[in-house]
DNA sequence: CATGATGATTCCGT
DNA sequence: ACGGAATCATCATG
């Protein structure tokens, strides 16, 4: 069959009639025939290329020649159209040129890119396709999902999970450092390595993910580019449509990260709200931080009220944070005040154990903050009646060490710590007394 | 499982 | 914001 299958007409014709003042029967003629012609360059292409990209780059093709005949941007062509022969055109389609050259179909593509008028005529075509393709970008420029990517970002810097810089692929290196990262509540030893452990879980599915992405951004851009670039021996496809498709691709790989950090966001979230949860669930603080932070309370008996600077060394000591020293503090206060006759033998233990271990820090630590109660202090309002076997207990440790009683000091607490605020700016200075020696 | 110990939370006053 | 008091929830032990 040499007769095109199709039929010229195709549904999208050129709707408008040729451009010129006098649409005289012989142009139309011409541009049905162009249509035709190209009709049968689909069909060639539908049969001999593979995959239909190509097939789409004659559709285009055929409708920039359209555009560009209603147009009229190009005398020449019509010129050329004008003296050929219409028969001629339709059978060989050497429809650039007058001439009556003939050709076999197979040659057609091979006469076309060889004809001398074809790179002006391509130029042509990409400076159209140029402005049709900016018209249409132009609609529709991104704008705010930029917003909400950076709040993803900045989010997923503070809970540590990627670098400002560089990732820090070892999520163990991250660990181990001991500066919080971003704003952890809590650095209580056992929950927090689980909580670290977890985190640097989610970073590292986070950053293997996001480099999948990003190589499988690079490969498919550079496919396409390959394509494009084909492709353009074919059709008018300009380096810059080309960069705009580059574009396109890697706002769509873009916008699927952003789901990528998104969902990591959720994730780092509900760790983070069990970890606050897990808080609930409380754990008893280690031998080390209990020793520490009696032995302040007990050498500070008298006024049991760490200045922020106490506060800040017991929690280091013990491994534990500043307001788990407040809350025992708290707690120890209370419970203490409640029922002093419990506490009686751990207060022996522990100012024992204060005395020994450092005198001159007894001494400093729970007199010297109260210069109102020497050591006559036995005689306070509470004497310690009732608690024969700590005050044998206290007469034991009298004879350690020369500085006044106890019972002193738990009579002050009877008497109420509440309205004797931190007396003196010495007692700041305390936490070196606490500091120095406990564990030791 | 009952009970006490204990860390955390909440409410409230200062 | 801090501390006292009450309370909750869990741990530890027997």
């Amino acid at each position: 069959m040499e007769d095109p299958q199709r039929p010229a007409p195709p549904p999208p014709a050129p709707r408008r009639p040729p451009p010129g003042p006098s649409p005289d029967s012989h142009t139309s003629d011409v541009l049905q025939q162009i249509m035709a012609i190209t009709d049968q360059s689909l069909d060639e292409a539908q049969a001999r290329v593979v995959g239909r990209t190509q097939f789409l780059a004659v559709l285009e093709l055929r409708f920039l020649f359209s555009c560009w005949l209603s147009a009229g941007v190009c005398s020449h062509l019509q010129e050329a159209a004008c003296s050929s022969p219409p028969p001629a055109l339709s059978q060989s389609g050497s429809w650039l040129q007058g001439q009556q050259v003939t050709f076999s179909r197979p040659l057609r593509k091979h006469a076309l890119n060889c004809h001398r008028m074809k790179p002006a005529l391509f130029s042509v075509f990409c400076e159209i396709k140029e402005k049709t393709v900016l018209s249409i970008r132009g609609i529709q420029e991104e704008g705010p999902p930029d917003d909400q990517l950076m709040r993803l970002d900045n989010m997923l810097l503070a809970e540590g999970v990627c670098r400002p810089g560089k990732q820090g692929r070892g999520a163990a290196a991250a660990a181990a450092s001991t500066a919080t990262p971003g704003g952890c509540p809590n650095d209580n030893g056992l929950e927090h390595s689980d909580y670290r452990a977890k985190l640097s879980q989610i970073r590292q599915i986070y950053h293997s993910e996001l480099e999948k992405y990003e190589q499988a951004c690079r490969e498919f851009t550079t496919h396409v580019t390959n394509l494009l670039r084909e492709q353009s021996r074919i059709r008018p496809i300009s380096p810059k449509e080309i960069e705009r498709m580059v574009g396109v691709i890697h706002g769509k790989f873009s916008s699927i990260q952003m789901q990528l950090k998104q969902s990591t966001c959720e994730a780092v979230m509900t760790l983070r709200s069990r970890l606050l949860d897990a808080r609930r669930k409380r754990q008893n603080f280690s031998k080390q931080a209990t020793e520490v932070l009696n032995e302040y309370f007990y050498s500070h008996l008298s006024n049991p009220y760490p200045s922020e600077e106490a506060k800040e060394e017991l929690a280091r000591k013990g491994g534990i944070t500043v307001s788990q020293v407040s809350n025992w503090f708290g707690n120890k206060r209370i419970r203490y005040k409640k029922n002093m006759g419990k506490f009686q033998e751990e207060a022996t233990i522990y100012t024992a154990k204060t005395a020994v271990d450092s005198p001159k820090v007894r001494g400093l630590g729970s007199q010297a903050s109260c210069p109102s109660m020497p050591s006559s202090s036995a005689s306070g309002p509470f004497p310690l009646t009732s608690s024969g076997g700590a005050l044998t207990a206290l007469q034991t440790l009298a004879s350690l060490r020369p500085a006044p009683g106890v019972g002193g000091l738990l009579s002050q607490a009877r008497g109420g710590w509440r309205g004797k605020r931190r007396s003196t700016a010495s007692l700041v200075g305390d936490p070196s007394s606490v500091t120095p020696d406990a564990s030791n």
